[in-house]
DNA sequence: CTGAAAGCGCTTACAG
DNA sequence: CTGAAAGCGCTTACAG
């Protein structure tokens, strides 16, 4: 007693101040009731001037609660944008099974709508503490989210926020300001006269993310203050036929020759670049998005001028943290969580998967 | 017994599977002798067969182990360098409470080096587990070092490596690639016949650090490589003295009205800003180093063109996260660490330190 | 509404 | 060289 030279306050240490039991204190931490009026004031009261703080390791293995999360995102293959957003995620399932959390992956294809629709009907009959949600597809988000609120599950949003619903955070770039940075890079370089192609993938029945939409908007937004007196063309072009897309902007260029900038507001800019590099038009600067491997290698040969990252790791690493210490703390995150909008040249991409987190 | 649903095996039940006690088994786990051959064999052979993995969160509340680190930096204000490292260091220890870690810091002046000489004497005399340093004085760091290496204080090294150092890890960019980055922001937008000044900072007895020194090299290399035919220009510079700064530079825009562009190969990029918007030398393109406070405004106001920066909230946090967990779990880091250079433009600057890790 | 007691998985004296 | 027992700070039935 007399040389107990705790730093902390334990419980037992409160128990003892207010006069009860740890059971009673526990109690009135949790806020499970069932305690007096009295020793809930004086435990309170005591709690308060001490300032209180659980020993979070103590309390994990005691509880032996364990809690499950699901990451609802697109399927994806080695060297693709979502890879690098599973690796975060899965690095942050690394630091919390401390806690008892193990993440779950669901994956629709982020190409078909009605996949993520019979996701979604997995999804309503699995039980789970918290989910993590790509917002590819907005509009079936948002009525789910309503489903999430009614069972009292918090959720977490990466790609594009959704404003409208009731997510604990929001972990992602500024769309339209990452359209701005793609337009100053290619516009940096290039006469104020000269037009520019965007790429734009077709596929069955998607109408163009909410990302798309804004970095559009953003690209052209920066295209009008800074005096852009060129045309913009778009390219349908298709993922996965190479003769099409060849003929399609062998034409587009044929008839304008003055193109000499392109852009994609999706991760596939490796289609364009590989297009100019066939054909030798060293002369076109190429702005795209995401550091995955095609468009990684296309800037160190020189093809892609330069590319605008979002660090899709970060975004699934701090989006299941946030999950975590909210269920395990009751700490709530910022709500909106603009990421750093990343710009990779040849001369720096080489180091820039070397702070994965 | 029958309904053990016990997903990881814990001590108990390797000692029941060996046949010994738990305290045999800890023995064994922490290498602390005094285990028969028999023992050791028997228990190391189901350690590997179970893949045992320790429940360090028990570990840590048993044990009470705390540990003491020592982060040796720059004194630092409000909004300059090293306070964003500071800050990193500050993250990873709210982190490590957890593990009983907690983190000294002992600061010198980084223009002074008998500041540093003296905090070394200070740190002789100190007891600690493991220490972050920043070299920035790399000769007087190595002998020091050696001291460290004879206690068993494991080190971590940022800023800049060193090598020849006994170093756990290092957390940095690669001087030389961020000198080359930016001579790439700088020459794309430059005619290669254009002059550039270079601005240095010249204060007591310091010859210049590696850093500056390395990427200088590199930003020259990057040059030569693409045929640069300008020349460089010297400006000695004063930290708090902008009068005497105006007039050098006066004079040297004077002599050479061919300089088109500007440099500096550490944070203090302002300075030079300072004067290219009093002079309104808008023609002026000019490329600096960290996003510190006062670089950050005058990239917002249109001043400098871009800034080349290297995440020291990151440097700071990851050196101490290293160095817990090879205290804590044993877990050794990865040696050299390049962090990644990254590019900051008026457009995505608003973003950069919204994920500070 | 309340408290005594067991237990989470590991470590640490202590006695042999 | 070995093991029984207490304890880290918290939670959880359980009995009152």
């Amino acid at each position: 007693m007399s040389d107990n030279e705790h730093t902390t306050v334990r419980i037992v240490d409160i128990a003892r101040m207010a006069g009860v039991s740890v059971a009673t204190v526990d109690r009135v931490i949790h806020n499970r009731g069932k305690v007096s009026e009295e020793n809930l004031a004086r435990i309170n009261e005591v709690l308060r001037r001490v300032d209180y703080r659980p020993n979070l390791i103590a309390r994990s293995l005691a509880s032996g609660r364990r809690y499950t999360l699901c990451a609802v995102m697109p399927r994806f293959d080695p060297g693709e944008y979502w890879a690098d957003f599973e690796a975060g995620i899965a690095r942050a399932e690394a630091e919390a099974v401390r806690y008892n959390v193990t993440v779950r992956r669901f994956c629709f294809d982020q190409y078909d709508r009605s996949s993520f629709e019979s996701l979604l009907e997995t999804l309503r009959r699995e039980e789970f503490d918290g989910a993590v949600i790509a917002t590819l597809f907005a509009e079936m988000v948002e009525p789910f989210t309503r489903e999430l609120d009614a069972r009292g599950v918090p959720y977490v949003f990466v790609d594009s926020d959704i404003p409208a619903c009731n997510r604990l955070a929001y972990f992602g770039t500024s769309s339209f300001d990452a359209g701005a940075v793609a337009a100053r890079l290619l516009f940096d370089r290039l006469d104020p006269g000269a037009d520019i192609v965007v790429g734009r993938i077709v596929h069955r029945g998607d109408a163009g993310s909410n990302q798309w939409r804004n970095r559009e908007a953003g690209f052209r937004s920066y295209l009008e203050a800074h005096a852009f007196r060129g045309r913009l063309h778009y390219a349908a072009l298709r993922l996965d036929d190479e003769a099409c897309n060849g003929r399609v902007l062998d034409e587009m260029f044929r008839e304008n020759p003055s193109i000499a900038g392109a852009v994609t507001f999706n991760s596939t800019c490796y289609i364009l670049a590989g297009y100019l590099a066939a054909r030798r038009r060293d002369g076109v600067r190429l702005v795209g998005y995401d550091v995955i491997r095609r468009n990684g290698e296309m800037l160190s040969a020189g093809v892609v001028t330069a590319l605008v990252a979002q660090r899709p790791e970060a975004q699934g690493y701090r989006a299941v943290m946030a999950l975590c210490e909210w269920l395990v703390e009751g700490r709530a995150p910022s709500k909106v969580n603009n990421m750093p909008i990343d710009i990779l040249l040849k001369e720096n991409i080489p180091y820039y998967k070397n702070n994965i987190i």
